[in-house]
DNA sequence: TGAATATATGAATAATTTTTCATATAATAA
DNA sequence: TTATTATATGAAAAATTATTCATATATTCA
């Protein structure tokens, strides 16, 4: 099979859904905007920074120490949420505090979160 | 450093924040539970099956014609989607229709779709 | 200026995830 | 019952992502 090629092994194939999908299919680049917002939230230390963070700013350090993990993990994924523009960050002399940068963060955090109670 | 003890190398920690954020953390299940729900979005493949599916139930044949994937890459990628109740099937003789499971789902790519095109 | 420190970052390693390939299962038709 | 076909699935291979380790940068303080 080739996965290249618009046709399926398939004999039982529905043209007109498929039809109907592809005129209703997002461009590619915008899937893949959608996958890498997606992608930040789907890791649990990520996921905790988020969470922390909606209550005020938090330097690396606090995060480090809230999350038991090495400051140096922290800021690369701080890094990964700050060129999605997630979070942003404030020079403090030789401290940043680091912010929520987007009311989106809180609308998807919250969807998942009632997700996962229901 | 070890980030198993709750302390950190640096000296500017700030006690109270970290207090504030451990009182109002996520338990570890729930953290995962999220991360699980976000790692199914955080796909290209699944973002496109989730998003296709929206208009109508489609079998996998039709979804890896889509997508121009193999069936079998689609069948994994609806084996998770199904194990987080996502999509459920429906037989018709030898063809499973996949179809949504859930609002939630909606709300999600679209807070994300926004987010992106901001 | 030089030492100390909070954070950043590149490269390597470790861990995880996706796809492929081969084969299995379940339903239908002959 | 046997052949066919739509889908499922385990295991291996390929791809991606997270963490660690070593080192760099930027700011403050002496």
């Amino acid at each position: 099979m080739n996965p290249k090629e618009d046709f399926c092994a398939c004999r039982i194939i529905h043209e007109e859904r498929i039809k109907k999908a592809r005129d209703m299919a997002l461009a590619a680049t915008e899937i893949d905007r959608m996958a890498e917002l997606f992608k930040a939230f789907a890791d649990s230390s990520r996921l905790r920074i988020l969470w922390a963070l909606r209550q005020g700013e938090m330097c690396v350090c606090d995060l480090a120490a809230l999350l038991r993990v090495s400051e140096s993990a922290v800021s690369h994924q701080l890094r990964l949420l700050r060129t999605l523009h997630l979070v942003s960050n404030r020079r403090d002399g030789v401290v940043l505090y680091y912010r929520l940068n987007d009311e989106h963060i809180e609308q998807l955090l919250q969807v998942a979160l009632i997700h996962g109670r229901e």
